[in-house]
DNA sequence: TAGATTGTTAATCGATTAACAATC
DNA sequence: TAGATTGTTAATCGATTAACAATC
């Protein structure tokens, strides 16, 4: 099968996509400062990186910039946008309403991209049934239904561990493509879906091992 | 100034830290299942990673394993726990006890591996001068006075985005040694302080990337 | 001893950075 | 035009991996 766009032929480093990600919400805020254009160097200033990369990075992608002035604020802003694909709204499943899920819920950062969290998945039977700020609460049993119905593509798993895969695996079988899991174990998926296990105790742990070393 | 220990003397990479803090994981698993040895290969097929890179990782720090055996999983545990300073206890600070800050309060992950809330920090009359499962909530004013007298060394930042410098930059003054921040804007601090920004959105925002690419 | 697996060196791979011709 | 900054190539750096002598 051909490559569905032209920059899938060349293989894009992850670290690539994660900084991608950091100049876009920066761009986002340039724009809101009414700032116009700026350059390679001035960017890469605000991340500690180094403006090569900051060209590189781009450079995966087309020729976005203009020789002598940099980069126009809202043109590249919209060009990474359309290549990340946060020129659109995507519908989020949110798996388990407890503690950490209703904190994701009320995090501000996603729907700044366009990150909907529509539907909500819990089978405690207080929370069934109900709706947080006109979000539905449902029952797991209803996923495979409501993944379809209301396009749901993403899924954020925040449940507890013991029961991360099994409801994962539902998540799957029901259609969604992509899944955060949140939860405090590792899970598996299959080929077709994209998964991300965040680790919220690694940094916590890392951060250990730097301070006795006498900070940094 | 000397450095303070051997393993100081060569940079050890970022990510050899974290893989150690993962094997630490899988070690402590391992144990309670009764598992007596384990060799390269197998602690690096539990993470997809190749055994020469275990090897590697470890011999930053020493030689911990038996030829034609592999590594003692108690000892290799102690060991590794010893590097990463999780043989002991860390008294944390929990500033900021809203969603996100209850949520990170009673995940499960931090307590295990010996990070301690030892106290909260809110402003909110609602909450300072309660408890939370025996955990004083307290005001950002007792910051100075607290930090010395429990102790705090590791702070975790979970207030709006608005006052994140603000109340890190009083928790350097009382003498904190890193600071984990999940409030959504990056914080600074002085070479003394070991900072981690943890970004939550970063990862939905590349997972978006990859799903219109078709899955993986 | 024979088999297994380590610790370590050398080779490979990939990502970052410097440098500069192209060009606005 | 002169100055600034891009896009891109080549050089550098660092991390991963293969290979294997050492040795339990």
């Amino acid at each position: 099968m051909a490559p569905r766009s032209s920059y899938r032929i060349q293989k894009i480093p992850e670290m690539t996509i994660r900084r991608l990600s950091l100049y876009t919400r920066c761009l986002v805020q340039l724009e809101e400062d009414g700032i116009k254009t700026i350059s390679s160097q001035a960017l890469a200033e605000r991340f500690n990186l180094n403006s090569a990369q900051v060209r590189k990075d781009l450079a995966y992608f087309g020729e976005f910039g203009v020789r002598g002035i940099g980069y126009y604020v809202s043109g590249l802003k919209a060009e990474l946008q359309k290549i990340l694909n946060l020129d659109r709204e995507w519908q989020v499943a949110l798996v388990g309403y407890g503690n950490l899920g209703s904190a994701l819920f009320r995090y501000k950062g996603f729907a700044r991209q366009g990150f909907r969290i529509s539907a909500i998945f819990d089978d405690d039977p207080a929370k069934a049934g109900r709706a947080a700020d006109g979000v539905p609460i449902l029952p797991t049993s209803d996923l495979p239904r409501e993944v379809k119905a209301r396009n749901l593509q993403i899924a954020i798993v925040a449940v507890p561990a013991e029961s991360a895969q099994a409801v994962t695996d539902k998540l799957v079988a029901a259609g969604v493509k992509g899944v955060l899991n949140f939860a405090p174990s590792r899970i598996r998926v299959g080929r077709e879906v994209r998964l991300k296990n965040v680790d919220l105790s690694i940094e916590l742990e890392t951060l250990s091992f730097y301070l006795a070393q006498g900070a940094r």
